[in-house]
RNA sequence: GCGCCCGUAGCUCAGCAGGAUAGAGCGGCGGUUUCCUAAACCGCAGGUCGGAGGUUCGAAUCCUCUCGGGCGCGCCA
């Protein structure tokens, strides 16, 4: 079984041999081994030469000759012979028996063993990758909506973002809980219960969309809260009569939850994302313990008037072990309580603009808390309480999923929780950020008069545009798409085709249009999501979202649709052969084939890097080049007219692991692959 | 003012554990269909990697400075 990657399997043995020719532990090693530069230098390269020349006091070339000799016995089987070039790379280029062999052990897909996920007791074709040996536990909190108000833009980048966290780390053998850590507490509850006294609470029967009529009732209450003394005023009773358990304060807010949580789940099940009610953990679960939480933040950090003297505070940072040397603070200040940070100099974390200490407040003057109080529930919660269906107690590895501008509060909040002892430095505590969905003017997403857009109606839009496209290929007409789209580029600028022109060769009901339509849609842009650097700002465009080449959702699924039409027209002529049968061997010798082979073999690097980087666009990025060398294969290696049936169920052996590859990247990225397009 | 992120081809973006002539798609130009989905494939043109120093055998990649853009900086979330 395949335990590692490629690059790992020679890491390992270029470590050995340069321990071997230096005197070094091999663990102490970096072999430098990456992927070639350029095919024409092989597969993969070490290019550990170099570097070790001078402590080595030779010349880099000889230096890599010495490695070249001391690990061609240990790739024997592995590599053609190594080849020395420019100032001292070693190019390492596999072999083609050892590709073959090495994608052989690949078993057929539903083969007994390691296949299967743990994660929604759903199946995996795991495609021959085993699960981690060491799993560990771990929270992904992503998607956060507000109660009361819908879905828009703002939620897409860390609904699919944070999904793909989920369903990567799942697959890879941990044990993931999602937490969907939604805004459904806060002084923006009393202004709507005020409301809902003298007004009726939408219901399915009189609105269409209830979240949106409730949503209209949220602006309208927070008008009259700005200029109506008296209505603000009993708002803010209710709050308190909310948070005291007043029965019918208690009641329309369960309705609002209930509502929105209904509105919530819906969109999750058109996006294809795994967030169910079962993982909402929102704001109001941590009401009760916020109390307790600032009274463990008083006892554990202190309380002092001032912030001690640098002195002090080393001393007491040593007596109390606090990580990296750092102090905390509680204090009250104006009547709020605050917690102050400072590092190991005793200057301030975080100052504000005028250069003072800036703190976390995590107590109001009024006594209220605030997101930063429930945050630190949270997390306290999260790593010592919650527990795991394995019967673990506290994650291991948290993964919060929000905007780049929070950056400041999670850093604070951080620290906070470090200060009191709530992070240890045996667990991985991540904020991972993205950058904002941009319009066609680079300004933040919005509709043209200037709303915000909603997230239904930008899927919905996805559709009707994926769609169009579909209709247009129908018709024939092949350079004039987007016809009737608005925003389109080139429409109509290509004249009719030659009369006689042949029929599209897939033919589909207006059902079998829609539902590709609907898949593809939101699969463009999940896609167009992902496949850029998160930290960067990217812009929406529909036109290159669900354009059929480049690094598209639509691409991929149009290379797995054809794999799936190569094997129903294989069953038509063959009888549906076994691939996987014991005497059909993978026989790699077209250049194309080969590409392909070796990057169907590096689908365990793809994966194993988003796992601990966190960066879907690599996943990205694999699978669009392993859909473009498919392609080139698919243009020049007939699979049904392969010259011998050995060559033909090679062939096909090789295509079916590449739609499986495709099926499951796109799987980890909540992307459905189809059958056909 | 301080802090964080980003400046790579006309456009949208990869590449940044330092490595060989910096890649892709779109757009432009030119080709490929008696053949498994041409919504495809192939070729050509196109780049002072924002700028200046530095480290290094070697810098788009690391460090410093600088210019430009975005975001953030206590009783919101």
């Amino acid at each position: 079984m395949r335990h590692d990657s490629l690059q790992n399997l020679l890491a390992e043995q270029f470590a050995a041999a340069i321990a071997q020719v230096t005197g070094r532990p091999a663990d102490q090693i970096d072999p430098a081994v990456r992927p070639a530069g350029d095919p024409q230098f092989g597969d993969y390269q070490c290019n550990a030469a170099m570097a070790l020349a001078r402590p080595l006091k030779a010349k880099p070339r000889e230096v890599a000759q010495r490695i070249a000799d001391a690990v061609t016995p240990l790739l024997a089987d592995i590599a053609e012979p190594l080849e020395i070039a420019g100032p001292g790379f070693i190019n390492i280029r596999l072999k083609g028996e050892f590709l073959s062999q090495h994608l052989s052990e690949i078993p057929a897909p539903r083969a007994a063993g390691i296949e299967g996920s743990r994660d929604q007791g759903i199946e995996v074709d795991r495609v021959g990758l085993p699960p981690v040996e060491r799993p560990l536990r771990v929270v992904v909190e992503y998607s956060q909506p507000n109660i009361a108000k819908q879905m828009h833009v703002g939620h897409l980048r860390s609904t699919i973002i944070g999904d793909v966290f989920a369903r990567v780390l799942a697959f890879e053998g941990h044990e993931v809980i999602r937490q969907n850590h939604i805004g459904d507490w806060g002084t923006q509850f009393g202004m709507l219960i005020r409301w809902y006294r003298e007004h009726p609470l939408p219901t399915p029967q009189v609105h269409a969309d209830v979240l949106e009529a409730i949503e209209n009732d949220y602006r309208a209450a927070q008008q009259r809260f700005d200029h109506d003394e008296q209505f603000a005023a009993e708002a803010r009773l209710a709050v308190g009569a909310l948070q005291s358990g007043d029965p019918q304060a208690r009641q329309v807010w369960e309705r609002l939850c209930a509502e929105s949580w209904r509105a919530f789940t819906e969109l999750y099940e058109h996006l294809d994302v795994l967030l169910t009610p079962e993982n909402v953990r929102g704001e109001s679960f941590y009401n009760d313990r916020l109390p307790l939480i600032v009274e463990e933040l008083r006892q554990k950090l202190g309380t002092a008037g001032a912030p001690a003297t640098a002195h002090e505070q080393s001393h007491r940072a040593d007596a109390a072990s606090a990580p990296r040397g750092r102090r905390a603070l509680l204090r009250a200040d104006q009547g709020a309580l605050v917690i102050y940070l400072y590092d190991d100099q005793g200057e301030p974390l975080f100052k504000n603009p005028e250069g003072q200490a800036l703190g976390m407040i995590v107590q109001k003057s009024d006594g209220a808390y605030l997101y930063a109080t429930t945050d630190l529930a949270a997390i306290r919660f999260r790593l010592k309480e919650l527990e795991f269906p394995s019967g673990g107690i506290g994650a291991q590895r948290v993964i919060y999923v929000t905007d780049a501008r929070q950056k400041l509060h999670f850093q604070m909040f951080f620290a906070c929780a470090r200060a009191a002892g709530w992070i240890t430095d045996d667990v991985r505590v991540e904020h991972v950020t993205f950058g904002s969905v941009l319009g066609p003017d680079r300004k933040p997403l919005k509709t043209r008069a200037g709303q915000t857009v909603k997230l239904r109606e930008l899927l919905d839009e996805a559709e009707k545009r994926a769609y169009a496209l579909l209709e247009n290929r129908d018709q024939g007409s092949k350079g004039s798409r987007d016809q009737g789209i608005e925003g389109s580029r080139d429409r109509g600028i290509e004249g009719p085709r030659d009369q006689g022109e042949e029929a599209p060769a897939v033919q589909f009901s207006e059902d079998e249009k829609r539902e590709i339509a609907r898949r593809v849609g939101i699969a463009a842009v999940k896609y167009a999501d992902l496949r850029n650097d998160r930290t960067a700002d990217y812009v929406f465009d529909w036109d290159k979202m669900l354009a059929l080449q480049g690094n598209t959702a639509p691409y991929m699924m149009y290379a797995h649709a054809r794999i799936r039409s190569i094997y129903r027209k294989a069953a038509e002529r063959f009888g549906a052969p076994d691939v996987y049968a014991p005497h059909v061997r993978l026989v790699i010798t077209h250049p194309a084939e080969r590409a392909l082979a070796l990057r169907l073999a590096r689908l365990r690097e793809a994966i194993s890097d988003v796992a601990t980087n966190l960066t879907p666009h690599t996943l990205c990025t694999y699978l669009y080049e392993l859909a473009a060398d498919f392609m080139r294969f698919y243009e020049s290696c007939p699979v049904l007219a392969a010259p011998d049936e050995t060559a033909r169920l090679s062939r096909m052996r090789l295509c079916d692991l590449t739609a499986r590859t495709l099926k499951l990247g796109l799987g980890l990225l909540g992307i459905e692959a189809i059958e056909r397009m």
